[in-house]
DNA sequence: GCCGTTTTCGGCCCGACTGTTTTCAGTCG
C-alpha cells in the first residue's frame, strides 16, 4: 500500500514498498530455478506454496517486515526460512538463494519454462548439452535440427516447440485484462490524491474489454488539468512512487513503465475536450477511421480535441462521447463494440442490442471449494455469492481424474452432495445452493464418475482437462461422446484456451456447438480472465446456432466470484443480451427448467 | 522448506498423456 500523502511523492519507496506480488514473484522464480537445479521437490513446493500464500495476503508484508517480522510466521506456508527470505526480499530486493542460482543459470531460462513442453528438466538439458539459455537460441537449435540428438526430442517435439515459440512471441508484451485493470485502479487511486482531479478513465483496449492489454492509457480530467495549471498535476504524476522508468514527460502527458515493464500513458486533459480525447484514445483504430470518414461526409472533422465543422472550425461536440456520437447521427456505441464490426451501421439504424450487464446475472454455476482445489468452504462460497446479489449458485468441484486437485471419487462426490444440500437448507432461501460436479472427459469420451453418482447432481459440467497433442478429430469425437451422456447439462470451458500461455487446442468447435445445441447442453463461457476460453466470435457463433450459453466464474475462492465482470465484458463484445444467457434467469428453478432435463 | 506431531523426524495432491528411450522420464493439470 502506498501513502503518497504521508510520505510525499519524492521519497523513494523502492524497497520498503515492495509489494506482495513482487515478493511472490521472487519466491516463484527461486522455485523455478531450484527446479532447473533438480533440487528437492518438496523444498521447491515450499517456495511455490509460500509464493501463493504471499500473493493472497490482503495486507502488505513490507509493512509487517518493518514493524513486526514475527507476524509473518502466522501465515500458513511461511516458516522461519521463508520469513527470512521475505525480509531479505523487502530489504534488498532479492533473495540470496535466487541470486546464488542466477550465478549458475541464466535469468532468461525462466522464460523458457513458459514455453509448452519445456519443463525444468528440458531447460536444464538444453543448457548443459547445447548451451541454450534463451528463446532465440532455442529456436535456432530447433530449426537447425540440433535438438534431434537429445533424448525424447524428435521432429514432433521440435515442431511443437517452434509453434509454441511463435504463440509466445505473439502474446508476450501483453498483459491479461485483470492485471491491467488492477494496475489502472491502483494508479488512478494515486493520481486522484492530487487536488483538482475529478475523473480518471482507462481508455484503449482495457476500456474496450479486450482479453489482453498492450499498454495502459489513462485519461485524467478536472480543474487541475486546465492548461494554465496542469504543470503541477503533471509533476505529481511524473513522481508517482510506483514508476520504474520515466519514459517521457510532456506538457500534458506522462509515460512510464512499472516494474513488470507494463507501459502506462497518462494524459491530463481539460474538461472541455475530455469526450473527444476519450473517444479518440478508446479506439479501436478501425472504429475511429470509420467514424472520421462519417464525419467528413457530414462536413465535419473529428480529432482527439473535438468534432469541428470543416467550413469554420466551429466546435460541434467535444466534452462528452455521447454528444460526439449524437452529432454524427449515431446512437451511443458502448466501448466493447467499437471494433468497426457493424456497430456504426447498427448505431445509425438504431438497432444496437441492449447489451448484457453484470446486474443481469442471477447465478453462477461453476465454482470450487476446499474439498478439491478451492480455498473456501461451501458455506463461505454461498455467503459470498449472496453478498454479491446472486440468487443461486452451483458447487461444482473436480472429479477424481484431476488427482492433483484432490478430485472427488464417487463416494466423496456423493458425500459432498449431502453437505451441499445441508448448506442449501442452512441458507434458508437467502440463496439456492445447487449440487454439481465438474467431471473430466477421458480420452475415449467417457466420464470419470459413475452415472449413478451423476444422477444425484443438479448440474453436471463436463470439461476436457488434458488435451495435449490430440488431433482435431480425436478431440471432437471425445467431446461429442461426452455430450451424449444424458447427465451432462453444461459443457465446461469448451476450448480449454488459456490466455497468454497457449493456443486453443484443435477442436471442431462448429461441430461441438451444433451438437450441444441439438442435445440441449449449455455451453459455458468461463469468465476467468486466465481462460476467457470462448472468443467473442465463438460466442456470436454459438448464439447463431442456437446454443444455450452460460457464463460462470470457475471461482476457486470467494474473491474470484468478482471475476464475473470480465466474463460479462467478453459477452458484451460478442453483442450478447441478457436474453441470450441462461444464468440471467431469476431463479434456480427457471434455470434448471431451461437446461437439458435430467434423465 | 513447512508442518505437526505419537514434538525433532518423516511426510509432503497423483494420474493421464506425450514422445519415441522398447519401458519410462518428463510435462501437465
Amino acid at each position: 500500500m502506498f501513502f503518497p500523502g504521508v510520505l510525499g511523492p519524492y521519497v523513494s519507496l523502492r524497497h520498503s514498498a515492495m509489494e506482495n506480488i513482487a515478493i511472490a514473484r521472487l519466491l516463484d522464480e527461486t522455485a523455478a530455478l531450484l527446479e532447473i537445479d533438480a533440487a528437492d521437490p518438496f523444498r521447491i513446493r515450499s517456495y511455490r506454496r509460500a509464493a501463493e500464500a504471499v500473493e493472497q495476503q490482503t495486507t502488505q508484508l513490507a509493512g509487517l517486515v518493518a514493524s513486526d517480522p514475527k507476524q509473518l510466521l502466522a501465515i500458513p506456508g511461511i516458516g522461519k526460512g521463508m520469513a527470512a527470505n521475505i525480509c531479505q526480499a523487502v530489504e534488498t530486493g532479492t533473495i540470496p538463494l535466487r541470486t546464488e542460482l542466477l550465478a549458475k543459470y541464466k535469468p532468461t531460462m525462466l522464460e523458457l519454462l513458459r514455453l509448452p513442453g519445456m519443463g525444468p528438466k528440458t531447460v536444464a538439458l538444453v543448457w548443459s548439452a547445447l548451451g541454450v539459455c534463451d528463446i532465440d537460441a532455442l529456436e535456432a537449435a530447433a530449426r537447425e535440427g540440433r535438438l534431434a540428438g537429445l533424448p525424447r526430442m524428435g521432429e514432433k517435439f521440435a515442431a511443437k516447440l517452434l509453434k509454441g515459440i511463435e504463440d509466445y512471441r505473439r502474446n508476450s508484451g501483453r498483459f491479461r485484462i485483470d492485471r491491467a485493470q488492477e494496475q489502472a485502479e491502483r494508479i488512478a487511486a494515486l493520481i486522484r490524491a492530487f487536488p483538482g482531479i475529478e475523473e480518471i478513465t482507462p481508455a484503449g483496449s482495457l476500456r474496450r474489454g479486450r482479453e489482453t492489454v498492450g499498454d495502459l492509457d489513462l485519461l485524467v480530467t478536472g480543474p487541475a488539468c486546465e492548461p494554465e495549471v496542469v504543470a503541477a498535476a503533471v509533476e505529481h504524476v511524473a513522481t508517482l512512487p510506483l514508476i520504474d522508468k520515466l519514459l517521457a514527460r510532456g506538457q500534458n502527458k506522462v509515460s512510464f513503465t512499472l516494474r513488470d515493464n507494463f507501459q502506462v500513458d497518462v494524459r491530463l486533459l481539460p474538461r472541455a475536450s475530455y469526450g473527444a480525447a476519450l473517444q479518440y484514445f478508446t479506439g479501436s483504430k478501425h472504429h475511429n477511421v470509420a467514424l472520421r470518414q462519417r464525419a467528413i461526409k457530414r462536413g465535419l472533422t473529428l480529432s482527439e480535441y473535438a468534432l469541428l465543422r470543416l467550413e469554420d472550425n466551429a466546435i460541434v461536440a467535444a466534452a462528452s462521447e455521447e454528444e460526439i456520437y449524437r452529432a454524427l447521427d449515431l446512437d451511443y456505441i458502448p466501448p466493447e463494440l467499437r471494433e468497426n464490426g457493424g456497430e456504426i451501421e447498427a448505431a445509425a439504424n438504431h438497432t444496437l442490442p441492449k447489451l448484457i450487464a453484470l446486474s443481469n446475472i442471477c447465478g453462477d454455476l461453476h465454482m470450487h471449494t476446499e474439498a478439491t482445489d478451492g480455498r473456501d468452504t461451501i458455506r463461505q462460497m454461498a455467503e459470498a455469492a449472496m453478498a454479491r446479489g446472486l440468487a443461486y449458485i452451483a458447487i461444482t468441484d473436480h472429479s477424481k481424474n484431476l488427482a492433483m486437485t484432490n478430485g472427488l471419487d464417487d463416494a466423496r462426490a456423493l458425500a459432498h452432495v449431502k453437505r451441499i444440500r445441508e448448506v442449501d437448507k442452512e441458507m434458508k432461501g437467502g440463496i439456492r445452493v445447487l449440487a454439481g460436479i465438474e467431471v473430466d472427459i477421458l480420452a475415449d469420451g467417457s466420464l470419470d464418475l459413475e452415472d449413478s453418482t451423476l444422477a444425484e447432481m443438479d448440474i453436471v459440467i463436463a470439461s476436457v482437462h488434458s488435451h495435449f497433442n490430440q488431433t482435431a478429430e480425436e478431440m471432437t469425437a471425445r467431446v461429442l461422446r461426452a455430450l451424449k451422456n444424458p447427465h451432462v447439462r453444461i459443457l465446461g470451458h469448451p476450448t480449454g484456451r488459456k490466455i497468454l500461455s497457449r493456443e486453443p487446442y484443435a477442436l471442431n468447435l462448429e461441430q461441438v456447438l451444433q451438437a450441444a445445441a441439438a442435445l440441449g447442453v449449455a455451453v459455458e463461457h468461463n469468465a476467468s480472465p486466465a481462460r476467457a476460453d470462448l472468443s467473442d466470435l465463438h460466442l456470436r457463433r454459438a448464439r447463431e446456432i442456437g446454443c444455450r450459453i452460460v457464463v460462470n466464474t470457475d471461482a476457486h475462492s470467494t474473491e474470484e466470484l468478482d471475476q464475473m465482470r470480465y466474463g460479462i465484458t467478453q459477452l458484451r463484445r460478442a453483442w450478447l443480451t441478457a436474453a441470450d444467457v441462461l444464468n440471467t434467469l431469476p431463479t434456480a428453478e427457471a434455470l434448471l427448467a431451461q437446461l437439458r432435463p435430467k434423465p
